[in-house]
This record gives C-alpha cells, sequence and structure tokens, in this order.
DNA sequence: GTGGCTCAGTGGCTCATCCACTGAACCAGC
DNA sequence: GCTGGTTCAGTGGATGAGCCACTGAGCCAC
C-alpha cells in the first residue's frame, strides 16, 4: 500500500513550465521571461518559481545566467536519459524507443550476468524469481519483476548496469498501471522470466542473452499491444 | 573558450551535503536534521538549504515529507544513471565501470547506426570526424569526438540511444581534463575513429560493433592508464 | 480497542528586501 | 575610429521573517 501521490504548487508549476518547453511553445536558445514577470503571472512567490526552475535547470531543459535570464537547453541534443520520466509523460511515442533500448540492454545484462553472478546473487534470483509467483496484486507482480531485473543488473557485478536499469525503469513506472498487462497472472509472469534466471544460474551467458529477449519482447508486445 | 564555473553558495552546499551522503555519513535511511537547525549550522537560510535540498531529491539521494523531514534513500539499490557526476565526483573508482558500460553500450550503438544510418546523417558522421582532424586543442578535440558519438547515437533512429550516450558522457565530461590523453594529436584521434565511421558507412553492422569495441578499448586504456 | 482532539515539530510557501552580475550605452583618451 | 572605463537598468542569487499545511505522538472519551 503507497502513499497517495501529493502535488505541492511547485510540482504543479514544474508541470506546466515543462510542457511548455516540450511542446515547443519555448524553443531552444529561447529565452523564458524573467522570473518576476512569471512569477507574478502564474501567481506564486518568485522563491516557488526558482524551486520549478531549479528542477527544470537539474533536468536539463534549462539553463540560467546570473544577470542574464533563463534560457532552453538543446534538450533534444544535449539531454540525458533522466529526462525519460518527463518525455514520457509529454508524449508516449517515446515507449517503442524506450523498450528497444530495454531489449538491447536488458539482452546484455543477462548475458554478464551469466558470466559472472556469485552463488549469492543466484540465490537471490530465485528467490526474488519466486516472489513474482507469490505476489498478490498485478501491481505487486510488476514490481517484483522489477526487482529481478534490479538483482540481474547487480549480478553484472557493474555498478552503472544498475542505475542504468533503473532509470530505463523510472521512464516507466511512474505510469505503470497502464503497462501492467504481462504482470496479470503471476504464474504466467513467472513462467516468462524464469528462462532468464535459469539461464544466469547455468552460467551461460549465450542463453541468457537469448532468454532475455525473448522475455523482454514478449512482455513489450503486451504492454504495447495487449495480451496475445 | 568556454566561460569559467562560478560556484553559487547553493553549488558549495550542494556539495558539502553530498559528499556527506556518498561518504556514509547519513546512511540510508536515517533523516537528516530539520530544515531550520541544518541551515543554521550551515550558515546559510533556510530558502538557500532547500534549494540544496532540492537538487539531491531530484537526484535521488534524498526524499522529503511534508511534516515529517527529509531522508536518505537507498540510493546504491534504487539510484539513476542521473547520479554518475555526482558518483564520479565522489570516487573516481567509478571510471572502469563506467568505461565498460560505455564500450558495451557504444558497440551496440555503432552496430545499430551501421544498419540505419541515412545518407544524411553518413554524411554528417564524416563532417564530424573531420572536425576531430582540425580541432585545434586537446578539448576541442575531445569534444569534437563527443559530437562524433552524439551522432552515431542519432544514426541509431532511437533517441532514447542518444539521451543515454548523453548520461554517460555527462558522468565524465566535467572532469574531462583529466582523461585527455587520446586527444592530444588530431590526426591520432581522428586515426582511431576513422574505422568506426567507416564501418557505419559501409552498414556492415559488425565491422561497426567491432570497431567501435576496440575503439572505445583504445581510449579507455589511454585514459586509465595513460598513453602506450 | 477505537476514534477524535490537541500539540509540538516538521516542511511548503509567501513577502519584502538587498546584493552581485550582465550587457548596453555613453564618454574620454589615444 | 578604436579602446578602455564608467554608469545604469534589468537580471538572477540570497537573506530573513512569518504564516500555513501536514505529521506523528499523546491523551481522553466512549
Amino acid at each position: 500500500m503507497e502513499a497517495l501521490p501529493r502535488e505541492t504548487v511547485v510540482d504543479v508549476l514544474e508541470g506546466r513550465l515543462r510542457e511548455d518547453i516540450l511542446a515547443g511553445r519555448h524553443p531552444a536558445g529561447s529565452y523564458l521571461p524573467p522570473e518576476r514577470r512569471l512569477a507574478d503571472g502564474y501567481g506564486v512567490t518568485r522563491t516557488t518559481l526558482k524551486h520549478a526552475f531549479g528542477r527544470l535547470v537539474q533536468a536539463g531543459l534549462l539553463e540560467t545566467r546570473h544577470g542574464v535570464g533563463t534560457r532552453v537547453r538543446d534538450f533534444a541534443r544535449l539531454g540525458g536519459a533522466d529526462l525519460l520520466p518527463m518525455l514520457v509523460r509529454h508524449s508516449p511515442d517515446w515507449f517503442g524507443e524506450i523498450f528497444e533500448v530495454r531489449r538491447d540492454v536488458g539482452a546484455l545484462i543477462a548475458e554478464r550476468a551469466a558470466a559472472r553472478a556469485t552463488r549469492a546473487q543466484q540465490g537471490e534470483l530465485r528467490e526474488l524469481l519466486d516472489a513474482v509467483r507469490t505476489a498478490e496484486s498485478a501491481d505487486a507482480v510488476q514490481l517484483a519483476d522489477v526487482e529481478v531485473h534490479r538483482a540481474l543488473a547487480r549480478a553484472t557485478g557493474n555498478r552503472v548496469y544498475v542505475l542504468l536499469t533503473n532509470t530505463l525503469f523510472n521512464a516507466y513506472l511512474p505510469v505503470r498501471a497502464a503497462l501492467v498487462g504481462p504482470f496479470t497472472e503471476p504464474a504466467a509472469a513467472h513462467a516468462r522470466l524464469a528462462p532468464v534466471v535459469a539461464a544466469v544460474e547455468a552460467g551461460d551467458g549465450d542463453a541468457a542473452r537469448r532468454a532475455a529477449e525473448a522475455y523482454l519482447t514478449a512482455t513489450e508486445r503486451i504492454m504495447l499491444d495487449g495480451p496475445a
């Protein structure tokens, strides 16, 4: 049971500004109006606006220069993967590309995990896989699936793969209710995922890569198109 | 010629807080002192502290709950790739892992680019490769190299690969002066990179993957160990 | 044991003000 | 005519005080 999301004024304002930017209403290179004017226009204080700006600056959508103003960055060219949640919220046509990368990188991770997993990590994978089968709601199955993928990333012995896995999940987990298709039946979800874990346990990199690709392709299809 | 970096109070404070967190002085799950106390302790206003907090919250190091307090997140487990610049700054032993992922993902990107690059993209790659040879400082060569990689990512036709490429570069470009070894001779840098672009132009995915791996392995070795 | 209320402490936000920086305009000197 | 110095208006960075909303713990009545 998760706490209900609560929106602050800064959240609302950030969302508004973000949508305006992503919708192209402020082209890359253009300056936004001065903070004082913008805050007045939105009916908030400048401090509140600066907090929203701070988020967009950190996300790479804006850059501010002391004494000059706040400019829209060429985020399409220069932006990082942390932008993905924002981009997905703006336009769902990002899903196809995210899933392609998820498939490619996920297969790579499974292959590395097969080569490097410790006995303890193999055991953890088994347990987390079991948790998929015993989870009691579709949402819980989905989140249990995520934990298996995190464990796979950890089993690569490369922490950057863990962070990358989280980043890809962060792209769509906020809207995961719309992508819950593959997780409505715990037994089916478990059966789809089990070959990946088995190949990693067997230390078979090729099999792990193939199994991960098959798994991610199948779940992606269900998520994008609906059940077969 | 780049503007000199300028540090604000928020920058300094964010860095201090970040170091304390990454150094484990506030373990995951623990609450930081209340904002008012912390601001007093650091000799800044609460507004300034809140800005620094905002950055760390967005980076996934902290989470704040209205009325409750600000807690350190289990960022090692849940954090995303946008944490990489912070992590590198804290501890250079991340470089090895970043470069491994850079190699794996870079090879994948080159393979996809070979399959999908348009004629216009191939032309752009050629031009950007030329810019590596004609750049006038090691720093400029290095940044020109980055532009080639961005163009490769664009040539995959998958925008998420562009963002991912930026994220990996964002991890170490702020400290790129320490990694400038492969870029001190424009002609040598160009010669190392040319086979990647050639394979992409030839539409040969296997060759592109192998060339990218060789390129990234060679440059990584120079960056980590020094010239051969 | 449960629900309602109070309270102290927390974060969220407002407001007003001052300081530091920037770019443009203007002027003096060469 | 060009360069360097100064001024000024407008920008963002930061301060400080105050009020409001939320939270969790404790207490009390039923």
